[in-house]
RNA sequence: GGUUCCGUAGCUCAGCUGGAUAGAGCAACUGCCUUCUAAGCAGUAGGUCCUGCGUUCGAAUCGCAGCGGAAUCACCA
């Protein structure tokens, strides 16, 4: 690559010329800003005080060494104390000529010796359907894999149902109770949505008896505790561990028909993993941790049996591990499920997509995998990612504005069709055409909007930008895609010509976002940020358009250049197609 | 109250390891379809980068303090 080349020759030139010793792989290069003439820009200020020289003589200085030393500088300006280097045109057009066939360009594949990654995502609750926040935790969990996999990491992704407890129970019991056997049959809801009815259905004759008990004089959290029907459901629960086999036997049908509703709703989603844990199998793991934390006085019981790790060392609190009637809580499970996974995959690396409100519990979980003494506990990684919030505020189930998964992409769907529909463009399609298209633009603006923001960030779900189709948005980098190949379809096969001797303004500044992909995809990966890549699709796909506006292609005359643009608009399909794809976003040919 | 995260245009967001005159999109306004897909392009307007102090040749970026917002600090998961 050419900064390494630069970097190289840079380091040589300071050494020489000033005495000055500096690692190639520190130096920084960075773009030159649009208003100057240039391709890449050094700052020499940093060298001033030791060259003993004013900026802009360093700047010249080096500047003229560069430039005898490397062939491919063409040129070199110097403003103030920024060396702005321009690169030849012959560079940039091999690069295109090298390059435009391989349909993986950007895209690291992982050898044998890569490191291997373990990505948890998604990871819901059984008693109700997928919502809002679950798209974006699905979103970045399936991107974030394919991130790390595209710069040539093994990635295994993994999904942890919980898929026991309490509230599960609520949802049985108000079936049982309300349902008068209702199936997804025979109401002809999705499973999952049928089970989260229930869920509601629960709450709603909860709530009257807890009224009902405080009318009778009972205090709020007494009536919380003594209604009949939490009894009731904690009775279900503590069967459930018993294993009595009725509860069993209808624990397992609800389940199922929430399984089958999840399905749906991922393969909508375009997201999917190769191994999934319940919960169910691995919430008595972690006790025998427990025990060899105690045997090596790493945890302490206190005097009613309760077990605890003390981390008033490190600026934390007690921490709970085992109830006083010894049974776990999510940490002790959480404790188990690590090591088992560990287990399992011997990975370098366990990411676990999960929302900045658990921070907390992450760094606890960390710390006493640490003092239970096992080494790996640094390669546990917490990809803590920001809130969605609407509008109107915040999401609240209680309060039923929750957005539906299921409800937001179809209405996605309804409305790209609505937009195709007006345009008008494509009405030789068959309806199997017509509904994948529409299906892939109603995900690829919703998938965008989301990816592009930072995933640390709390984001504002506004549900009428996140179907725009202009601007800086998804169906935009779609619909870019959709013209270049529109184009490549209509142009010739050019494999072996006459290269052009120079670029025009235009081609230049696409083959140098060209230029930017691979490294891009590495910085973006090792920030685990797909907001990055999202940015980087946005940006090309503005350049190519600008290009495409007052650059004739096909109508070129010169049949070296034509064949130079037609390479070029491969490349730029190809990049679009390979950083829309880290985003679990697919490309049309046509729109 | 403790801890963590956040604060950039009217709105939604970029701005990666400090670098040149802080960038996009939406909304508003003005041009460009007889020509490779106008879901596009070109342009106008819009800024106390929350405030203050500090470090530095240089700060939206780093440090400290304050203000404002969010999350969390469960014998829930």
């Amino acid at each position: 690559m050419i900064e390494q080349i630069l970097q190289d020759s840079i380091s040589t030139s300071l050494n020489s010329l000033y005495n000055i010793n500096i690692e190639p792989s520190s130096i920084v290069l960075q773009a030159t800003k649009k208003e100057f003439q240039g391709d890449f820009t050094l700052v020499v200020f940093p060298f001033v005080k030791q060259a003993k020289k004013s900026p802009e003589q360093v700047a010249s200085e080096l500047g003229e060494s560069l430039k005898n030393s490397v062939d491919m500088i063409s040129d070199y300006n110097v403003v103030k104390g920024f060396l702005n280097i321009s690169i030849a045109d012959d560079y940039w057009i091999r690069f295109v000529n090298h390059n435009y066939h391989n349909d993986a360009f950007g895209i690291k594949q992982a050898q044998p010796n890569d490191s291997s990654i373990v990505v948890e995502y998604s990871s819901p609750n059984t008693n109700k359907p997928l919502h809002l926040g679950h798209i974006r935790n699905n979103l970045l969990g399936w991107s974030i894999s394919q991130l790390l996999a595209s710069n040539g990491a093994h990635v295994k992704k993994v999904n942890l149902v919980n898929d026991r407890g309490i509230h599960i129970c609520k949802s049985m019991l108000a079936w049982l109770r309300y349902g008068n056997g209702e199936t997804p049959e025979s109401s002809g809801l999705k499973g999952d949505h049928l089970v989260g009815k229930y869920y509601v259905v629960f709450d709603k004759y909860y709530k009257e008896e807890i009224k009902q008990l405080v009318s009778e004089g009972m205090s709020e959290d007494d009536a919380k505790r003594q209604a009949p029907l939490m009894i009731e459901a904690q009775e279900m629960l503590k069967k459930w561990e018993e294993g009595d086999s009725e509860v069993r036997a209808l624990w397992e049908k609800m389940n199922n028909w929430v399984y089958a509703g999840f399905d749906q709703t991922y393969q909508k989603m375009g997201v999917g993993f190769d191994k999934i844990y319940y919960e169910s199998d691995t919430y008595l793991l972690g006790k025998e941790l427990v025990q060899k934390g105690l045997d090596t006085n790493v945890l302490f019981k206190k005097e009613d049996g309760s077990v605890w790790c003390d981390l008033t060392g490190e600026g934390l609190d007690e921490k709970l591990l085992l109830r006083k009637d010894g049974t776990s809580v999510y940490m002790t499970q959480d404790l188990g499920t690590a090591l088992l996974r560990h287990n399992d995959f011997n990975a370098n690396q366990l990411i676990y997509v999960v929302g900045n409100e658990q921070d907390y519990h992450f760094k606890v979980l960390k710390l006493i995998l640490r003092k239970l003494g096992f080494d790996w506990s640094d390669k546990v990684y917490h990809l803590s990612y920001g809130m969605v919030e609407l509008p109107n505020g915040k999401m609240k189930s209680r309060e039923g504005t929750v957005v539906d998964a299921d409800d937001l992409m179809e209405e996605m769907v309804k409305t790209a069709q609505m937009m195709c529909e007006e345009h008008g463009k494509n009405t030789d399609m068959s309806p199997e055409e017509k509904s994948e298209l529409y299906h892939m633009l109603a995900l690829g603006a919703l998938k965008y909007f989301i990816l592009k923001v930072d995933p640390t960030k709390n984001m504002l779900f506004n549900p009428e930008e996140s179907i725009d189709f202009n601007g800086n948005t998804g169906p935009f980098i779609q619909y870019t895609h959709a013209r270049i190949r529109s184009i490549i379809k209509k142009g010739e096969e050019c494999d072996s010509v006459q290269m052009p001797a120079q670029l025009n303004e235009k081609e230049r500044e696409v083959v140098k976002v060209l230029h930017n992909l691979p490294g891009l995809i590495e910085s973006a990966a090792q920030n685990y940020s797909p907001a990055m890549v999202a940015n980087y699709a946005y940006d090309l796909a503005k350049t190519f358009n600008s290009f495409y506006q007052d650059t004739p292609i096909l109508k070129e005359a010169d049949s070296n250049i034509r064949c130079f643009r037609l390479q070029l608009c491969q490349m730029v399909a190809h990049a679009i197609k390979n950083s829309m794809n880290v985003l679990g976003i697919k490309v049309p040919e046509r729109m």
